[in-house]
DNA sequence: TTGCATAGTGCCATAAAGTGTCTTAAAATG
DNA sequence: CATTTTAAGACACTTTATGGCACTATGCAA
């Protein structure tokens, strides 16, 4: 809820990009303003990587880091998370670099089609390829959620 | 729990190096600004060496010092930990070298891939066999976590 | 002691990866 | 339709990773 605070939802649409010789993407334009005090990359759910807010970031990352690292399975969470995470800035030319490790979660290579969604208070970057896949699905499940939530606000 | 405080995550990112003929491996140069004014690498859990920040180490070894000497745990954990860790700096080309007894530890070998990975508040060292073990075990972990906790917050 | 073997250190050359910037073309805006 | 913004590709430049080589320090044996 506190990640709601400010200006919580604030990443909409889809936007087709091309990763660059050099790893690189694009960021929607739309998308600058809020990421370019920095941002943070992490992997995330069905192959996609995640744009956070250094806002966002922090909050996440701070519950983690907080766990008592005597115990195994907090030291797994921290990392899982750490360790597929990256800081990130956006470049004069609105460009972030996409490291290697990341590249690879994801599918993405150079010189192939990406898809960069909006998703509320974080930004996704996918394969292209992938993308349509999820984006089938995801449809499919809003139209599930709609009916058992009819006129739903 | 100081390293909870602002700058406590510091390392992030994930880094496939080789260790040199003479037991050195290269430092990623993300981490060298934190690491440049000294580092103590130590026996860390699950076969990997973690690098600590100067402020870290005696922060951590002032916690186990502390214990009383009068308590066979404790002293065995006194040696444990201070017999398996050494100071260490990076040379002009980002190099540590990685003494025979934590190699031999943490099953890295001259001429061998090795995987350097950031935890949030320290660095840890892996054979990259190990970690790709590791990692997934982790990554399950985490999986899991989210889960239950969706949403976050 | 001297010589030898081994471990550790420092530095350099090369190749690969990452960064910054510019140009052109396409798209969006008004 | 004119103007502005954005995406893509190209290129030069910088930084980093790796391997090699030479030098030093240390311990051991003859």
């Amino acid at each position: 809820m506190v990640q709601g605070a400010k200006g919580g939802i604030v990443f909409l649409g889809e936007y087709k990009h091309t990763m660059d010789s050099k790893g690189r993407v694009v960021i929607p334009s739309k998308f600058r303003d809020e990421l370019k005090q920095g941002c943070v990359i992490t992997k995330g759910q069905d192959n996609c990587l995640q744009i956070l807010t250094k806002g966002n970031w922090e909050e996440e990352a701070g519950k983690i880091a907080a766990l008592p690292k005597t115990n195994k399975t907090s030291r797994q969470l921290m990392r899982s998370l750490f360790s597929g995470a990256i800081a990130a800035t956006i470049d004069s030319s609105g460009k972030i670099l996409i490291p290697e490790n990341l590249r690879a979660y994801s599918q993405m290579n150079p010189g192939q089609s990406i898809t960069i969604t909006g998703s509320g208070s974080l930004v996704e970057i996918w394969s292209t390829k992938h993308w349509k896949k999820v984006q089938l699905e995801a449809d499919k499940a809003y139209a599930n959620i709609n009916e058992l939530t009819t006129g739903g606000s």
